[in-house]
DNA sequence: AAGGGAGCCAACCGCTGGGTT
DNA sequence: GAACCCAGCGGTTGGCTCCCT
């Protein structure tokens, strides 16, 4: 017959994650991998189902998530794609590294979805919302009717608009066009990251955080910080990771053992520093980034 | 300064396809 | 082959924050 019954979710958490259950499903994750979605809650120590514990990890916790707001480039991409496959989050965040389904979903939801009828485009399928009449009616008043009708039509640039947006993949719309004028996040790469004492192509080569050192494990590492300082007392707000997080070298699999080490004393985030090299690592800004302090 | 509305996003819900027994 | 489980997916919601009045 089929496998044990699924968890009953009686006596389960539900609702927003503390940083004690992030913590915990961490310090499981990178010392573990990703097995049984099932029995990682039980394993973890947490009272959660392992659906919400791999929605977690997917869409907040993993390190190489990027974070900001998506990129002029990967909002072109995001309209490319979802021309071509549609609602397919999960396939058009697989054309994205560093993004997921949920936040490609809210982003077009809250943000592509708006700019696309403003630029007479619907969202939907991607051609312009009507067909350009003689003399186009006085818009309405407020502007507030059905996503479909709000728009006026603007003929000329949304068919401009079209072509730049949903076919152009060498240019940013022209010069003139400030079409995808994001509010973007200026996203710093590892390169842009000084490590007091650590060469950064040493640190990039010789690194877990290196796209190219991404091991068979689930995931690939990659480093990004949100702004180019790194504020401590920031990172102990947005997570209260413990002060004592100290961990060995640059390398993943030193990583990954400190984690599992913590994980299997339960008890301590206290790490031995035989070579008084010691790299402090705040693991996650906020849960999503690896930094540097 | 307070209240209300809009925007945003993390998390949940329900469904589906593929795998297991 | 049927029954069942599980991971993943997409839609939706609830609550927080910001802005406007």
């Amino acid at each position: 017959m089929g496998r044990q019954p699924c968890c009953d979710k009686v006596g389960l958490k539900k609702g927003p994650w503390t940083a004690e259950e992030d913590q915990k499903l961490v310090s499981f994750l990178l010392g573990n991998g990703q097995c049984c979605w099932r029995a990682v809650p039980k394993l973890a120590g947490l009272l959660r189902c392992g659906k919400s514990c791999r929605l977690r990890w997917t869409n907040y916790l993993r390190p190489d998530l990027k974070r900001g707001l998506l990129s002029e480039a990967e909002e072109k991409t995001v309209i490319d794609l979802h021309e071509q496959l549609g609602n397919r989050w999960s396939k058009i965040a697989s054309q994205l590294p560093g993004r997921t389904d949920n936040e490609i979903k809210n982003h077009w939801n809250t943000h592509i979805k708006k700019k696309l009828r403003k630029m007479g485009i619907d969202p939907v399928t991607h051609k312009p919302l009507h067909p350009a009449p003689a003399n186009p009616p006085p818009l309405p008043a407020d502007g507030d009717g059905s996503p479909e009708e709000e728009e006026g039509v603007e003929d000329k640039t949304s068919a401009a608009v079209l072509g730049s947006a949903t076919t152009s993949t060498g240019t940013d719309g022209g010069g003139g066009h400030d079409v995808f004028c994001t509010d973007e996040v200026p996203m710093l790469h590892l390169d842009d990251i000084v490590l007091p004492g650590v060469d950064v192509g040493t640190a990039t080569t010789g690194s877990p955080f290196s796209e190219s050192s991404a091991t068979s494990s689930s995931s690939s590492y990659s480093a990004s910080a949100s702004s180019g300082g790194i504020d401590e007392e920031w990172l102990g707000s947005i997570m209260e990771w413990p002060e004592s997080m100290y961990l060995v070298g640059l390398d993943v699999d030193d990583m990954v053992t400190a984690a599992a080490a913590a994980t299997a004393t339960s008890s301590s985030w206290e790490f031995e520093d035989p070579f008084n090299t010691y790299q402090r690592i705040a693991l996650f800004d906020h849960g999503h980034e690896l930094t540097w302090a």
